[in-house]
DNA sequence: TTGTATGCGTTATCAC
DNA sequence: GTGATAACGCATACAA
């Protein structure tokens, strides 16, 4: 049986009470015996028990994430960045890879405070829910109960293509990622794209645009083969994620192609590691730090603020120019 | 405010220890006033306090699972098949992804019943906690104080050379694999693989023996095209890892050689995405589903009869013969 | 078969 | 400043 407060005030020699106010720092208590006590806990081993205290206090501190495609590993890293954020705050963070409505389920039993759910997948329609709750995914019409935070693809897309040609001067640009349409990020990612290249009034030729049917390294290096296959090459390509611009860089190499001479790449997410690549690579996209302390921050808001109306938060997609992209040859 | 058993209680015109019982499906209480009260509760949409719960019956149902290196994707698989495995049971999981010590305190504050640790550091010592903890990782004397599962590597690699050789004829047999001496388990596959070829008699030509340096797609990818720029060529490979095993496949065909008949190759790691590759792999490993089984049934087990003693459970890998493998032409 | 009383460990509201 | 005491929502031993 662990130690409660009982005990300690019993050897403390005072009442249970002033035990707990002296536990929570409370000022109606004398810093003499207030010290006593904190000292007897200490040497008790006095841990808190949580239920107790939420069963009173109807707060559990701990921010529920789901995340059901697990598998797929393009988010471990905001999750990781995520996880260190909440430590800094009070919160503690617990994830769940069930399915949505099972971890929605589960979340409800353990009453966490508040929930992020990553929404990659289209279909997936979610009610009103009692708690607070913030969606990591694409701002559209669909999802219209709960704050979003948008990474804004969009935006992302016109960045990369503006650098590319307005700084660089490439009017011959291609697309490498995924087309699949039950995943909102990526579609968002291939709009922005053609949207980007009409905006400039560039045209793309139909064999620029490389469905890569996933989003592993060897997916890009599959598509990229296949792209230059085509003896018409591009003078650039815009990677739609880490790992397939990791493939695809390995795959330009592999046709003893120079980057950034011969080809310039810019991909897609802003993570650290895309300095650590054989070449490291210019990239756009949020950085995912900021996005991690955006994510957090909002969720928290919600929790301490609950009358939040639902709102849509787009992020600013931000260019790190490393060594990838080079002007174009005249 | 939500529904307590009070309220329930008060509609349904008995007293509340009555609604307690009959939520429980005590036999204490009558079938027809078991079955008013449960439509009570279900029409006021009741939901038992969970944090009551616990506090009256020091259990909370849940088993803490700590994955600290969330960024290697390797076992993300595992944790889904754990996943659906403590779905079948009263208990839930809740996952951490913070350092060891961190996710530890976290659980201890969540009052989890157990603990399940993925342990591929070595350096890390864990003393003896007050909650049951088991293992998964690799058993030897370091860790003495808890439970393990092992997925029993040096068995596997002795089978997988025990096909090649005995049943197949190979004698020219490289191991690709990471021999990074920061995870154990990638230590134990390769000291196995060398023990199991001296067990045969085979020697092993120096240049057989490739570090990928890591556990991605590419690291397999580079490693086996280095491989392949000696002359002399293995006539089978074991790859160390699900990821290395596709990067290889790619780079011998990369080769223009054929599977398996240029080259056989046999994979560690048994999870049902082995037969949706370029090629079927043939595989060893426990699979992935019975190793969710038993690491859960041991935790349970541990639990709930908590004077278990410190035990080591090597699991049994299998043999799972696909389309990658051939006997070797005489 | 049902109801009453008690306690789980805390916080909070009072008195003293 | 400090100490009783009443909640919080539930399970359970015991009484009716």
């Amino acid at each position: 049986m662990s130690v409660t407060i009982k005990d300690i005030a019993k050897i403390a020699g005072v009442s249970y009470s002033t035990v707990s106010k002296a536990l929570n720092d409370s000022p109606l208590v004398k810093p003499t015996t207030k010290n006593r006590i904190l000292k007897v806990a200490k040497e008790m081993g006095y841990e808190p028990n949580f239920a107790a205290q939420r069963l009173v206090s109807k707060q559990t501190k701990i921010i529920g994430l789901i995340w059901p495609t697990i598998e797929r590993v393009v988010l471990s890293t905001l999750v990781t960045n995520i996880s260190n954020e909440i430590r800094k705050t009070p919160y503690s963070m617990i994830l769940s890879v069930e399915p949505i409505p099972a971890s929605l389920e589960a979340f409800k039993r353990f009453q966490v405070d508040g929930v992020i759910l990553f929404d990659e997948n289209i279909d997936i329609l979610i009610e009103p829910t009692t708690r607070p709750l913030l969606v990591y995914g694409v701002a559209d019409k669909v999802n219209k109960y709960f704050p979003i935070v948008d990474p804004n693809h969009e935006q992302a897309m016109l960045e990369a293509v503006n650098y590319l040609y307005s700084d660089l001067g490439h009017t011959k640009i291609a697309y490498i990622g995924d087309f699949s349409n039950s995943d909102r990020m990526q579609m968002e990612k291939l709009k922005g794209f053609k949207k980007a290249m009409k905006h400039f009034g560039l045209s793309i030729a139909p064999h620029f645009l490389i469905d890569t049917k996933g989003l592993d390294w060897y997916d890009g290096y599959n598509a990229v083969s296949k792209l230059l296959e085509n003896s018409n090459h591009p003078t650039a390509i815009v990677g739609g994620s880490y790992d397939i611009s990791g493939g695809i860089i390995r795959g330009i190499k592999e046709k003893k192609l120079q980057i950034p001479n011969d080809i310039s790449i810019i991909s897609y997410d802003n993570i650290p590691q895309m300095a650590n690549m054989e070449i490291p690579l210019t990239s756009i996209g949020v950085p995912v730090d900021k996005l991690a302390a955006e994510i957090v921050r909002s969720i928290i808001e919600l929790i301490e603020n609950k009358n939040l109306h639902p709102s849509i938060r787009k992020m600013t997609p931000e260019l790190n120019i490393r060594k990838s992209c080079a002007t174009i040859k005249k």
